[in-house]
DNA sequence: GTGAAATATATCGGCCCGATATACTCATAC
DNA sequence: GTATGAGTATATCGGGCCGATATATTTCAC
């Protein structure tokens, strides 16, 4: 209870770390690069998370003088997924999956389909598909009884909004119906592939 | 400096005022229903923001028996706009326009867009979609260089982003062509339109 | 060698959200 | 007649995340 909300971030980093320890600059930038699109994920978020993690015991740093193959660079705190961090993220991966309800939650969600089972990659997309559609209905009421025919701002971005949102949801259509088709031909869980330490 | 950063909320407050004085709970529906499709203004921010607009004399409250023909459901605090209030509106309206970077930011200037003139309208319109395309060009050189062909989550994530935001760097087009004529055919700001008091 | 740009970690102020508390009025059901 | 729920209305609190900023070091171009 009163325990933290969203945390994107949290989930964002404990999936970059699955795949390999990082340090907090390659982090940054592989969140920016992998789930970006949307959002910055700035230092000011990254570096506080990363302390939190650490005192929840979901990530190992590792300040060292390792890799000091001449240079080295400064220090370079390179963080390291731990057992338990393991645990949480599958966790998030698995139980979080309802609570996907702003855009830029699914769309880290997603960039992690990687790490998750069919279910949960299903579970979540049809998820987003039925907030899209709440949506959509809601878009195309207010299109309805609006006033002007042309000269309202309002109404014109109500329109194209209302267009983007059919067409994410024709978009997850498909991925829906493709994952179901892959399902069929191959059940289980997908195996993760954690990836050699940078 | 140091003072506030973005502050959209404070635009749109000002902006549904400017039209008619407002009690807080009429300003969130507005809120919500004018400015919202994207987020969702919740009165843990609309109250701090309207005290702070207090505080700086950009509106005034009536806290009255006004308009108590019978019931008048508890008290009803109306905030109307100052004189103050409608520079300061009328400065973030033109003045602001380059600022305006995030995608929740333009749709409240782009909702408020009938009450500047052609110019503030051509500018911020010209500065979203400049934003798009260096976005887009983003986009395309990760989906150049990434890796597998449709296997990948992230990928699929890109290739559907890249089209919305071509999309709408096309509906932008026509909004600035259909700008641009009407600036060719009437000049000067439009005359604005403030409502009748609620 | 000097300056620009990339690498790297860290903090601060602050916007805004979501949850929550409170209280009053009205309709409908029971 | 009274419980129940929904709508109206104001307000606060904790916290996620952003943007700006500070600070060092290294590397490359010129």
């Amino acid at each position: 209870m009163s325990a933290r909300r969203t945390r994107v971030l949290e989930l964002a980093v404990l999936g970059l770390l699955y795949e390999a320890p990082l340090h907090g600059y390659e982090l940054r930038k592989r969140l920016t690069f992998q789930l970006g699109a949307f959002r910055a994920f700035s230092y000011g978020s990254l570096y506080p998370c990363l302390k939190e993690m650490l005192r929840q015991g979901h990530v190992s740093q590792t300040p060292q003088a390792e890799g000091s193959a001449r240079g080295g660079r400064r220090s370079r705190i390179v963080y390291r997924l731990t057992d338990t961090g393991h645990e949480h993220l599958h966790g998030l991966l698995t139980e979080v999956a309802p609570a996907t309800s702003d855009d830029e939650c699914f769309g880290v969600h997603f960039a992690l389909f990687g790490h998750t089972g069919p279910d949960v990659r299903l579970r979540i997309l049809h998820g987003r598909r039925d907030r899209l559609h709440t949506r959509l209905a809601d878009l195309r009421a207010r299109l309805a009884h609006a006033p002007g025919p042309a000269d309202d701002y309002t109404f014109e971005l109500y329109r194209h909004d209302a267009e983007s949102v059919e067409r994410e949801i024709h978009w997850l259509d498909g991925l829906i119906a493709r994952e179901q088709r892959d399902a069929r031909s191959r059940p289980g869980p997908a195996p993760p592939r954690p990836g050699p330490p940078v």
